[in-house]
DNA sequence: CGGCCGACTCGACACCGTGTCGAGTACCGT
DNA sequence: ACGGTACTCGACACGGTGTCGAGTCGGCCG
C-alpha cells in the first residue's frame, strides 16, 4: 500500500528481510504448517493453529506472516523449486534423446509433487483467491512451455516432426494435460490414471502430438 | 442431520422437496447469485447478500439453502446439464463423421462454459472446499472419457486407429487436457491459448493421438 | 366457523476466525 | 545509562456463519 518496497537481498522471493533471531520462529511456523497440512485440509486450520504450533500467540505470528496463505506460497515456492531443479537434472542427465529427456522432465515434476501432496492441495485451494499462487503457477507452467515449445520446434527444424499448429500452442495444450494429469492422479480425484501408467500415457500422448506417431522421424 | 429424506421427485439433483409458494424466493435467490457473480468473486458474497437479493432476511436464506456452496452448486448442475444436452446434440448433428463429432462436441461444451465464466469461476474457488462440486465434476468428466474411450476403441476395430495404451487411458488424458485448457483460457489464466485458436490445437492433439497422425486411415 | 398445522419469516444471539493497536520486554550498540 | 530496534502478546473491533425461538399467515378439516 505504502511503497514498492524492492525484493531483500537474500530472501528467495523476498518475502520479508532476514531477521537473526526470528528465523528459528518463522522456521517453526513453515514446519508446523507443513505438519498440520498433512492432517487437515488447510481450511481447517486456523492462524491460531500454525501459531500454537510454532509456540508463540497469534499476534506474534503476523509479525512473520501477513496471513495464513503467505505460509502456504512460501512453502510452495520451495517445492516449485525443486521442481524444476530436479526438471533441470533430469533434462540434463537425458542429453539428446528427446523421448528420454521429456519422460525424465515429467518424472521429476510427478516426483516432486507427489512427495508434498498435502502442500499441493493447499496451494490448489488457494488458487481461486490467491493472485500470488496463480502468479507463482502461471511462472512455472509458462517455463515449462516455453521450454517444450522450443523443443518442438527443433525437432520439426531437423525434419523429425511434421508442421502443425504453431509449436507454443501444443506445447500449452500438452503442459496443462500433465498439470492437470497429475494433479487429479495424486489427489484421488475421478476420473484418474493408475499411477504406473501415467508416465506411458502421458509420453504416447506428446510423442504421437509432436511426431505424428510413436517417435521421431 | 435427522433422516436422510430421499430425493424429492421432480427436483433436479433433490436439494429440496419443492414448496409452491417459496419457489419464487428460491428463484430470487438463484438469480441474486448470477448476479452477484457476474460481478465479484464468491469469497466477496456473503449469504447476507444472497438473501437482500432475494429480498429476505439473512435466516430465512437458510431456510432455502443450507449455504452459500449449496446455492452455486445447484446453478453448476443446471450448466453442467445444458452442456450435456448441448453436447450430446452437436454429437447426434455430425453423424459418422468423427473429427466432425469431436469438433463439434468440444465447441459446445467450450461454448457453454464460455456463457457462463462468472459460474464456472465460482464452481472452481468450490472445488476445493466442496465434495459435492468434486463429484458433480468427475461425473460429468467420468461420461466425456467414457463416450471418448468407446469411440476409440470403436475406431481401432475397425482399423482407423493404431493400437496403443488403453483407449480409457488417453480418453482420460484427452479430456482433463480439454477441461483445463478451456477453463484456463477462458479465465484469462497464463499460458493460454488464443480463443479462436483453441479448437483446432485441441482436436489436433485428439486426432494425432487418436490416429498417430492427422486423421483416420 | 374455529382451530390447527405446516409453511414461512425474522430479530436476536452465540460463536469463531481475522487482523490491528498499543503497551510492553529484552537485548544491543554507543 | 540510554535509545533504538526486534520482538511479544492481551485485548479489542469486526465481519461472517449458523441456529433458536417466537412469531405471522393461509388453507383445510372437523
Amino acid at each position: 500500500m505504502a511503497a514498492p518496497l524492492p525484493d531483500a537481498p537474500g530472501a528467495g522471493r523476498g518475502r520479508r528481510p532476514r531477521r537473526t533471531s526470528g528465523d528459528d520462529r518463522e522456521r517453526a511456523i513453515l514446519a508446523t504448517a507443513e505438519e498440520l497440512l498433512g492432517q487437515r485440509p488447510l481450511s481447517d486450520i486456523s492462524v491460531d493453529d500454525l501459531a500454537r504450533g510454532a509456540g508463540i500467540s497469534r499476534p506474534t505470528f503476523y509479525f512473520y506472516f501477513p496471513s495464513k496463505d503467505a505460509v502456504v506460497l512460501t512453502l510452495l515456492d520451495r517445492v516449485v523449486e525443486e521442481a524444476r531443479a530436479s526438471r533441470a537434472a533430469a533434462l540434463r542427465r537425458a542429453g539428446d534423446d528427446v523421448r528420454a529427456s521429456w519422460r525424465g522432465a515429467l518424472e521429476a515434476v510427478r516426483d516432486t509433487f507427489a512427495a508434498h501432496r498435502a502442500l499441493t492441495s493447499a496451494a490448489a485451494s488457494l488458487f481461486a483467491s490467491s493472485a500470488e499462487v496463480r502468479a507463482l503457477w502461471s511462472e512455472v507452467m509458462e517455463q515449462f512451455v516455453a521450454e517444450t515449445a522450443s523443443a518442438i520446434d527443433a525437432e520439426r527444424a531437423r525434419g523429425a516432426a511434421p508442421p502443425g499448429p504453431p509449436a507454443r500452442d501444443l506445447a500449452v495444450a500438452l503442459n496443462w494435460m500433465n498439470e492437470r494429469v497429475i494433479h487429479v492422479t495424486a489427489s484421488g480425484q475421478q476420473p484418474a490414471l493408475a499411477e504406473d501408467d501415467l508416465l506411458d500415457v502421458l509420453l504416447t500422448v506428446w510423442l504421437r502430438t509432436v511426431y505424428g506417431g510413436d517417435g521421431p522421424r
